[in-house]
DNA sequence: AACTATTAGTGTATTTTTTACACTATCTAA
DNA sequence: TTAGATAGTGTAAAAAATACACTAATAGTT
């Protein structure tokens, strides 16, 4: 093939082709009052006006697509070093409304009492809302919720990302009560604390619940030795390059 | 914002953003002569001449993410109805010296036999490469052979993809030794055989291998009952919508 | 026909993991 | 003191995973 040709058809591929937007959309998960919550926008764009939708925005020239979702993350909460994770890229080519906008979906875990106390500047106007009422979002957004939940569900059962959304000091019941609303099933209770505890990485810190009308759960915390020596991957954001 | 505005907001969005292209990348997994390989071309672009790539292309403005991927396992290898799951989405910015292209990565399973009698005359050039000697390759391809292979690593314990690699009759000692190539680990064969029968969606046909000097092994086939009874969801594609 | 080389095929005992299951303990509030 | 509520604890049975060594069938050789 002659060179000249062949730029030529490169020419018309660029003009073809080089047409499309890069956004990210981040499945911010939080556990709060005992519920698994997504952070969310009321969408302002038809014809979606109204319906509960992801944080997202689109990629910039210069950004790759980790950099972007945490600087999502970032401009939206305040907080850093989030534990991130692509999902997967949504490319239905009518999925929205401005034109041919391809999506990667991330899902983050943040502990709730962190937003409260960086984010609600920035993050005008987002929401916390339950899983169980988010049924109806805009774009395709329900669709992305849907298969961060499940690949979350299976993230949980293998690695003890459940430290990323609690808080410093929690009982047990808080963590069971987290396995439960994400895995959406009931456990037993002894054999998931048998469970926790062979995992050896969590320690009392010689305190309990205050201002409860029962009898008060104690309170535990991650031991960051243990930790270290068995989960070091999980100190960094192991799915983040 | 007025309405003026807010149309001008969108046309700079538009002009800044909407400059990228989208490709989708095939990792076509094949299992022969006892290895695991990759379908690969030889690259024919600066600077990565004569590296080994992925089978990829961009995808089309009226094409979806699944749909492209599709379309290039037909075109390649002249197959219909491949098994394909979407990996993920690599957008590094300079992944590609063409501009900005973002890359959705999937994976494939195809039948050696299936590619031999149908592809050659499509896949022109097209070589099978075992992954072992897939070191260095072209773009950030070796970066997503290495995604896809630990994609598949998982999805070949929780479900029996191996009968999407095997041909129609195959012996219990060449499905092992499928798993070892693809796990790169050895297996104890007593245990991994109690394991395959416990499925039961194998069956015996009846026949030996032919031309081995030793021992011929028995041949067995996938039970299609059984197969629709516990994993119906494998005769559709589950991973492509 | 016997023998050698090579791979196929088979079962049991042990350990580990998972599951099922019910009562006592501690706190608040009345 | 009592009632209400939730926290906390152990054991036995079942299932799954692991470790392990010999006999069987075939082709090729002598």
């Amino acid at each position: 093939m002659e060179i000249a040709e062949n730029i030529n058809l490169h020419m018309r591929e660029i003009e073809d082709h080089f047409k499309a937007a890069i956004s990210v959309d981040c499945v911010i998960f939080g556990y709060d009052e005992s519920e698994l919550k997504v952070l969310t926008l009321d969408c302002n764009m038809e014809p979606y006006l109204g319906f509960p939708s992801l944080l997202g925005d689109l990629v910039k020239n210069d950004e790759n697509l980790d950099e972007a979702a945490t600087r999502i993350l970032f401009e939206r909460t305040g907080i850093t070093d989030v534990f991130l994770e692509q999902v997967k890229a949504f490319g239905e080519t009518d999925r929205h409304p401005m034109g041919r906008v391809l999506t990667v979906a991330y899902y983050a875990l943040i502990k709730v009492e962190d937003y409260r106390q960086n984010g609600q500047p920035r993050g005008i106007g987002a929401k916390w809302r339950s899983i169980s009422q988010l049924n109806e979002m805009a774009f395709d957004h329900k669709n992305i919720l849907d298969s961060s939940l499940h690949l979350l569900r299976k993230r949980l059962i293998e690695y003890p990302l459940w430290m990323k959304l609690l808080p410093k000091h929690f009982s047990l019941p808080e963590l069971q009560n987290l396995f439960e609303a994400v895995l959406a099933k009931s456990i037993d209770k002894r054999n998931f604390r048998k469970k926790i505890s062979k995992l050896g990485i969590i320690k009392e810190v010689g305190k309990k619940q205050e201002d409860v009308p029962h009898r008060p759960a104690k309170l535990y915390a991650v031991n960051e030795k243990k930790l270290r020596e068995d989960y070091s991957f999980l100190l960094k954001n192991p799915f983040i390059s």
